[in-house]
DNA sequence: TCACTGAACCCCTCGTTAGT
DNA sequence: ACTAACGAGGGGTTCAGTGA
């Protein structure tokens, strides 16, 4: 028994079909047969059952095709591995993360990290924006994620996604803000947060446009506490949409509706360290994942349409 | 008609052996 | 210890036949 007739049976068993199976594998259809013939003496065991129409699994069959194809990722695992080796991928990967890891859509990327370069070891950092600048600058981060405009000419910036940013208020504030003005909203207990994160200079910026500057009463360097903190009732902040609006279904906090801004996300890394192997596998594993996702998305959307 | 099997033949790979 | 030549065997193809 060996890894070819292995990758056989599979197709064959996919197909349902000796021909079919065939022209996948780019063999004749006698080859194709010679092999699950040999396979099927070897084990002893009848994998499958011929019909006119094709062929079956039996149920032995169904149960050794899964050990097949297990057998078959662990032989490509082996390659992937040895191939990442040989490349001289190997070592520490250092990515500075921000806020929570749906939104920055981690899991994939790493995910695809290990199965590209499975020699790699990733280590995560979270942080906020100003913080993985500092670090990728100091050379303590290999890329990283931060949201805001980015005009450091040491840094090369990927933008994945536009971020939309809410101004909420504690639940029961209703009264307080409805109706209210820039004005009035400036006089209120503002919750910031620390300057080096891209949220304070994202505020500072939307209330200078309107001659004014936030009452801030506490600085705080997390999302989640900041979410707390509104829903009970210290002050207002700056929140991303998708968390401002769950926060508002479940009657923590209320949105003021005239307090909408836009930034991006990015990811980032160092211009002079482009061309090293690591930035690289990382710089292009940011493109596919958000670009394979915009395709699900895209194909989610054409799905619905028709 | 379509799909699988069997027979005959060919070619390539790999193990063995001999020479350097 | 390395290299080249040789031969056996495995796996490929084509073609003909069988069965549902």
């Amino acid at each position: 028994m060996d890894l070819t007739q292995l990758k056989t049976f599979v197709t064959v068993a996919e197909e349902a079909s000796l021909t079919r199976a065939s022209e996948v594998l780019f063999l004749s259809q006698p080859a194709v047969s010679a092999q699950i013939k040999a396979l099927e003496a070897e084990l002893g065991v009848t994998l499958f059952q011929r019909t006119a129409r094709g062929m079956t699994l039996t149920m032995a069959g169904n149960v050794l095709k899964q050990d097949a194809m297990r057998a078959l990722d662990a032989a490509k695992h082996v390659f992937s591995r040895a191939l990442s080796f040989r490349d001289g991928l190997s070592g520490e990967c250092n990515i500075g993360t921000i806020s929570e890891p749906v939104m920055l859509r981690l899991s994939e990327l790493l995910s695809s990290l290990m199965d590209l370069h499975p020699g790699l070891s990733l280590r995560l950092s979270q942080s906020i924006s100003g913080t993985v600048i500092d670090q990728l600058l100091e050379g303590k981060l290999h890329g990283g994620y931060v949201i805001g405009h980015i005009d450091d000419a040491r840094i090369a910036s990927i933008p994945v996604r536009p971020i939309t940013l809410r101004i909420v208020a504690p639940f029961n504030w209703l009264d307080k803000i409805s109706g209210a003005k820039w004005e009035d909203i400036a006089r209120l207990p503002w919750i910031s947060m620390p300057k080096k994160c891209s949220f304070h200079q994202i505020t500072a910026n939307m209330f200078a446009r309107h001659g004014l500057s936030p009452s801030s009463v506490v600085a705080v360097d997390q999302e989640t506490t900041l979410r707390k903190l509104v829903a009970s009732g210290i002050g207002l902040a700056l929140m991303r949409e998708d968390v401002a609006l769950d926060a508002e279904a479940k009657q923590e906090l209320v949105i003021w509706p005239q307090g909408t801004e836009t930034s991006q996300l990015h990811f980032i890394y160092l211009r002079s360290e482009a061309q090293s192997p690591i930035v690289q596998a990382l710089s292009q594993s940011v493109q596919t994942v958000w670009q394979l996702a915009e395709q699900h998305a895209d194909s989610t959307l054409s799905l619905k349409a028709s």
